[in-house]
DNA sequence: TTGTGATCTTGACGCCGTCAAGATAGTCTT
DNA sequence: AAGACTATCTTGACGGCGTCAAGATCACAA
């Protein structure tokens, strides 16, 4: 039975993406912390080892979602520079907005992709994931007015200036670093103007040298 | 008996800074991934669940652990400044580098640090040290030709702003998104002249607006 | 000497990831 | 059409985990 239809008891027919969403669904709702192996079967409605076939372990699926999580993030950051004025500048800040939504929207599936550290045994998915990522934000740098050209190494480390302050930004909201006036959760307008402010003064150029 | 001497049979004298001891000393061989409590009480050689008398439970000995973390964290940036030039910009550009280092030097830890949001149930202790930390950042981005003064809120973006750029390449580094050239682990040299280059051409102000 | 409270151990519980073995259902061959 | 094969899913078991309740041991003070 293709992926249509009801569940004709044993076999499932699309139980893969049945446990992504049911593990996305499980850290949108539980967070990261006690997230399971278990409790995404349970959630899909299939055994305690139904994944295991599918994933191999549980760094399998975390994989796979850390993969779907990327997709998502790019997806999001070029949502914002959609509606972001023609300039290069303006288009870089959205980006970084973009960034901060995402966080902001989903922050364990955000802390689960840069949770497990991006190693050689990484799924080569993973890596085509975050390489796509990556060379969305190098195009968006490289067409500022100014910018490195292509083949000059200063753009790399021009892109991962951009790239550590918007990703920096994200992971102290989600630790609460980042809060408001009495130390509650920062309002999505705030977290906007805040970000806008601090990135906007860095790239202005404030002092020295 | 005080914290002196060998352990005589079933009290142990100091075991909460032992437990920590042994706490870190886990982190920095085993990672945060299996990082356990049972573990933990193994190598300071006591019962499973001896610890559960000093913290509490798992979040306790983690907040605990966090908040040394958070001292060491700032030391190393301190310890970085003080080899700096006499020089607001070259302090803040040290700070960071120290940032770096402890991220390197202790990736569990860090991670272990700003893994757990900060929230109104944080221990007091953790809280004070994190502000701390802030404080010294705050200061050091103060004393920079043409900051904005301290009661101005322009200073507050200011701060965030490089902080979030210097905690950004520490995770990013961490997770493996900045690596060498064959993808290998950066180079503790390479590193620091990455974080340079990137941290200086934006100060530098390299575009638009 | 005799408590008395702090400290640590022992044992149990349920949940976890993983593995081995078996049941079931499509699919392919003849 | 019948049988075999393979992919898929279930069941049951194992050790490790955090946590709790109960008991053992020690330091110290009355």
């Amino acid at each position: 039975m293709p992926p249509e239809g009801k569940k004709p008891g044993y076999h499932h027919g699309d139980l893969r993406n049945a446990l992504l969403a049911a593990g996305e669904a499980e850290l949108a709702q539980s967070g990261l912390a006690g997230f399971s192996l278990r409790k995404v079967a349970a959630r899909a409605g299939v055994s305690h080892s139904a994944p295991a076939h599918h994933f191999g372990d549980l760094a399998g699926l975390i994989d796979a979602l850390a993969v779907r999580g990327f997709d998502q993030l790019l997806a999001k950051m070029q949502a914002r520079e959609a509606t972001a004025p023609d300039d290069a500048g303006e288009r870089l800040v959205a980006s970084g907005l973009g960034y901060l939504e995402f966080a902001a929207a989903h922050p364990a599936l955000f802390r689960l992709v840069f949770g497990t550290p991006m190693r050689a045994n990484s799924s080569t998915d993973l890596r085509a994931g975050a390489a796509r990522a990556y060379d969305h934000l190098e195009a968006v740098v490289a067409s500022l007015p100014g910018a490195p050209g292509a083949d000059d190494p200063a753009l790399r480390a021009e892109v991962l200036g951009y790239w550590a302050q918007a990703h920096g930004f994200a992971e102290l909201l989600l630790s609460g670093h980042i809060c408001g006036d009495a130390g509650a959760r920062i309002d999505d307008q705030a977290r906007e103007t805040l970000f806008r402010e601090a990135f906007s003064r860095r790239r202005s150029g404030a002092a020295t040298r």
